[in-house]
DNA sequence: GTCTATACACCGATAGAC
DNA sequence: GTCTATCGGTGTATAGAC
């Protein structure tokens, strides 16, 4: 259950931690923004700390939610896993906020308060997913492990790429069919 | 001219940056791991974000140079990448604290702390050479700001692979030869 | 250039009334 | 659950002796 106050503090905290960072961003503020007292804030998360990674956790929940999306067991391999692909960067897009902050929690340090359990009990689906591609012969016959990092690293980049020249719905469409056809070819 | 104490300064702040973020660490623990005193630091550098961003622009500045090294104008085009390719990546491995310290600071406010014109000028003679690979039609004809990021975070993953498995210098070498084909694969 | 000492603002977290 | 008030601790930066 997730409280209209604790909504606002959720907001606040991820528009001051993008704008100014983690550390840089005081508590008093973002209770200030959020429309709270600065004790409410306490109330809901015990330390600033607990406040950052139940951000975080929020967010990837509803990334990995909108993943998935129309996925359908009846479409071939490569038809899901664009679906997969071009939900994630629709998602990016629309959620420019959201991925920014992902990426910096991503790379700093409090990537550590995750519990690695945590980390692979979200990645191993998508392992999995290559697993398979692999074992039907449609991917290279490469560590799976190497296929992901390349995989969400080029989806990195095409976010920041269509967050740069911010392109029209048909413009943005056309890019993720051809960036995926990239991406298909290195793989396959 | 840079002193000896600057030099540790440097040398501790890369450590502790990496370790508990920028906020996260103060100058007093610098000073002190430096084995200098505090307000030496602040001879050096006027202010904290000074120092952050001087670290940052000393490890580029490492990077860039190394990058080069071994291209030759008799050399093709594609042997001439593959040198670029791996000189960044071998870099990277021997130097995992300054690449992480630069990812970090490329996904943080901070990076707002370094002039446009600066960026474009490090970026611009990297996307001269994309440019003339799509002239002389050995690169696909898209735009050179795509490949830059695809090829960019085509190396960041890899060196976060390299980093995780950590393997031996063949295997090492091989990984560099084998993901440099994929990227070839992708882009020509 | 390097040190010690310190100003003083600010932050995370708590206590306790309502 | 939400607020106000506040404490203890810490951080950046400066002043001034050597």
């Amino acid at each position: 259950m997730v409280s209209d106050k604790q909504q606002e503090i959720l907001k606040a905290a991820l528009r001051l931690f993008v704008e100014s960072g983690f550390h840089g961003t005081p508590t008093s503020r973002i209770a200030k923004e959020a429309g709270v007292a600065n004790g409410t804030l306490f109330h809901y998360y015990k330390t600033k700390d607990e406040l950052i990674v139940a951000l975080y956790s929020s967010i990837k929940g509803k990334l990995n939610e909108r993943m998935h999306n129309g996925t359908q067991s009846e479409l071939s391999f490569k038809e899901n896993l664009k679906i997969i692909y071009a939900n994630t960067l629709n998602w990016a897009a629309e959620h420019k906020e959201e991925f920014y902050f992902v990426q910096q929690f991503n790379t700093s340090p409090f990537l550590s308060l995750i519990a690695p359990e945590e980390i692979s009990r979200q990645t191993k689906p998508h392992l999995e997913i290559l697993e398979s591609a692999v074992r039907q012969k449609i991917f290279k016959n490469l560590p799976v492990e190497l296929m992901f990092v390349l995989l969400n690293n080029h989806i990195y980049g095409m976010s920041q790429y269509i967050h740069n020249i911010a392109p029209e719905d048909a413009q943005k469409k056309q890019l993720i069919d051809d960036s995926f056809d990239l991406l298909w070819r290195m793989l396959t």
